[in-house]
DNA sequence: TATTGTTATACTCTATAACTATA
DNA sequence: TATAGTTATAGAGTATAACAATA
C-alpha cells in the first residue's frame, strides 16, 4: 500500500508547483472540514464590522430562542463544558448584550436573557447570516434541502 | 423581526428542558459546523490509539503525496501561515516520522519526506480514515457523490 | 451527596511581526 | 531587496480538576 501516491523522489515539489492532495481529495471528512472553514471565513468577513466575534453568534441565538436558559443547559446545547461558558458570558454581560439574573427558587443558577442592545446586535448578525445563506444557496442551488438533511444526519448519527 | 423565536418570559429554560435552536436549525452554515465537529470527533475516536493527533493527518498525507515539498508550499496547501508549520514539523521530526533535508541549490529551503516509520503510521491513519469514510457512507448512502461535489463547490466558491 | 457556576491551569491551533540566513 | 524558515508573542477555543455556594 505504501507509496501509492508518492511522486518519484527526483521531482521535489517547489513553491509554485501544483500540490497533489492525494486520497484527501476523495474523502468526505476532509472536504467537510474545508467547506466548513471556507464558510466560516466567509461569514466572518460579512460580520466583521459588527463588533462581536462570529463564535458568539450561536450563543446569542440560543439565548434569544430560550430566554431564561441556564449556563449549564446552554453549554450542553452546543456540546461544550460549562467552564468554557464563564468567560464568554462575562464578556457578553460586560458589553451589555445579555443579562444574568439569579433564579428565585434555586439560587445556584443564573438565568440568561438578551438585553435590548443584545437583541439589536443579534438582529444585525442575523441579517449577515441571511446574506451568508443566500450566498450558500447560490452555490448549492436546488440541492440545498438535500444538503441540509445530509448534514443533520451526519451530526446526529455520528453523535 | 425581534422576538420571532422568543418564548414567553414566564417559561424559563431549565436543565433537562428541550432547547430551541431557533433559526440556527435551518442554516447551512450552522449545520456544516455541527456535521464537521461530529465527523472530526468520530475520526478522533477511531484514531485515538495511533499516537498522533488527527490534525497531523492532513500534513502527513500532503508530504506523502508530494515528497520533497517545502514548508512554505505545504503551509499554503492547507491555507495556514508558514510559522504555524515550524512547531508541527519539529514535532514530526522528533518522532521520527518525517525527514528534513536542505535543498542543494537553495540552501534556505528544506525538503520534507516521510521516513519509513512515517509511512507506516500514515498507513495506519489511512486505514482509520477508510473506516471513517465507510461510516460516513452508511449515513449518506447513495448521496455521497453529490455531497462531495457540493462540499468542494462551497470550499472553492466561497474562497 | 449532588449540582451550578467559578477558578486555575493547560493544550491546540492559529496569526502577526521581527528576525536570520541565504538568494 | 526578496524569500525560506524561526522565534516571540498573543489570542481564540477548548478541556480537566478542584472549589464555594446552594440544594
Amino acid at each position: 500500500m505504501r507509496g501509492r501516491t508518492r511522486k518519484a523522489p527526483t521531482e521535489p515539489v517547489s513553491p509554485g508547483d501544483p500540490v497533489q492532495f492525494g486520497p484527501l481529495e476523495h474523502w468526505l471528512g476532509f472536504n467537510l472540514r474545508m467547506a466548513q472553514a471556507a464558510a466560516f471565513q466567509a461569514f466572518s468577513r460579512l460580520s466583521s464590522d459588527i463588533g462581536v466575534q462570529p463564535g458568539r453568534f450561536a450563543t446569542l441565538t440560543l439565548i434569544a430562542a430560550n430566554p431564561g436558559i441556564t449556563q449549564t443547559t446552554l453549554s450542553r446545547a452546543n456540546g461544550r463544558d460549562k467552564s468554557t461558558l464563564t468567560p464568554l458570558v462575562s464578556d457578553l454581560v460586560r458589553r451589555g448584550l445579555i443579562r444574568r439574573t439569579r433564579d428565585r427558587k434555586d439560587r445556584r443558577t443564573y438565568r440568561l436573557t438578551l438585553t435590548p442592545a443584545g437583541h439589536r446586535l443579534l438582529d444585525a448578525l442575523t441579517d449577515c447570516a441571511q446574506e451568508h445563506e443566500r450566498n450558500l444557496d447560490r452555490v448549492v442551488g436546488s440541492d440545498r434541502a438535500l444538503l441540509l438533511r445530509l448534514l443533520r444526519k451526519i451530526a446526529a448519527e455520528l453523535e
